[in-house]
DNA sequence: CCTAAAATGTAATCGATGATTACATAATGG
DNA sequence: CCATTATGTAATCATCGATTACATTTTAGG
């Protein structure tokens, strides 16, 4: 691409008074907008994220050949914060022990999805786009799988493991942490405990409960 | 209630040729579209319900106050056929294994949920109607948990559980059949093996693996 | 029976939404 | 400097949930 002077401040060349015609990042601001309103709990539209953005209803159209597309962008950016929040806790387990860091990656799982309910929703279900509209998101959610089949074929030459069926431990693992989120998305833990930390605690105990199953002994 | 001739065919006095101006159970009938509608895969909607009742759009507001209220009703039915389901499996369980009746009543919520996707999203999923929209679901569903802590308990009795933290086992249990569940629901299968089949055979799988991490032995 | 009230359906309409089209304005590059 | 492209606006459409006024049928009480 060619050299270009980067920091020009957006040709800000008011016309009377008025913000510009055309508006910075817009396809930015829409996606953000919509993240903010799925965190608040509303339901995105299209027209709310464009309101938001102080922009016509048009023009998000500009970006997004729909709404599915915004929806995709949305999620791409959830995951891309997900991913971040779930290697960072990885990087801080201990690198030697296979089943420590599967835990670790099950409780920073768990964690986001606690705190980021609307996100994860977003993110996991497959119902507010068409599947494989999003290819990042699919490639990146299946290197976050892969890393989890890494972890526990490590743990299995060490011996780690009281079976050798791999796969069918993975898929019950996966099985058992998104169960967890969705339930506390779906509304299924009717208000514990007092806060957050409850639930939390809850999670944690749950992923021990399922690696002391797997574990050998 | 007054005894009245029950077997009148609901006054089939057509006006000149055409249906009656009342429909027979036009309740009844709604919630079979919706039922249906949900089967097809598609979004159910209220004015959709009533075309296919041939009702005009507004009829419908008269058996329930907004859509939300149709869609409990739906739930509502989803779950009866649900629960009609397990029961019956549990029927055919050995009366004497607590563990065994876990693991039969897993397989057949999963097996239901395999078979009704649609149907099974609406009764879990709380978001097509608000919580306590219909207690009737909610009561049920007490009911449905309230057996699995029975089992529970009646297998700690025996001393077939590893773990003495029941409350534990439980929610691990459920986050791992809902989990699946959802898995499936929610598109994170990607078109396994040949049929049907081959992903009941995996939920079979994954419930056998939880009982064995479970058990003492 | 008969008639008034209640139940149930229709027609018309409203506001919100996703989407498309024609048009306006700004940014960019030859 | 100007033409092409990118980006935003305005107007419009169909669909949906919901409400209201009105029509018809059923039902119950005298």
């Amino acid at each position: 691409m060619p050299a270009r002077q980067p920091s020009k401040p957006r040709a800000r060349r008011p016309r009377s008074e008025a913000r510009p015609y055309h508006h910075g990042d817009l396809r930015r601001v829409l996606i953000d907008a919509a993240l903010q309103l799925a965190e608040e709990g509303a339901e995105v539209s299209v027209r709310e994220a464009a309101r938001r953005a102080a922009v016509s209803p048009g023009a998000p159209f500009r970006h997004f050949p729909n709404r599915d597309a915004l929806m995709a962008a949305v999620a791409a950016e959830a995951q891309r914060r997900f991913r971040t929040e779930i290697e960072a806790a990885l990087d801080e387990a201990p690198a030697a022990d296979p089943l420590l860091r599967f835990r670790a990656f099950g409780l920073a799982y768990l964690r986001w999805a606690m705190r980021n309910p609307a996100h994860f929703e977003i993110i996991s279900t497959g119902r507010y786009f068409a599947r494989g509209s999003s290819p990042e998101l699919t490639r990146d959610n299946a290197e976050l799988i892969a890393l989890t089949e890494q972890m526990l074929s490590g743990a299995a030459a060490q011996g780690l493991l009281r079976s050798a069926d791999l796969k069918r431990i993975q898929i019950a693992g996966r099985a058992l942490v998104y169960g967890f989120a969705r339930m506390n998305l779906d509304g299924h833990f009717p208000r514990w405990g007092v806060g957050e930390g409850e639930i939390e605690r809850t999670a944690e105990e749950v992923i021990d409960l399922f690696i002391t199953g797997i574990a050998r002994r």
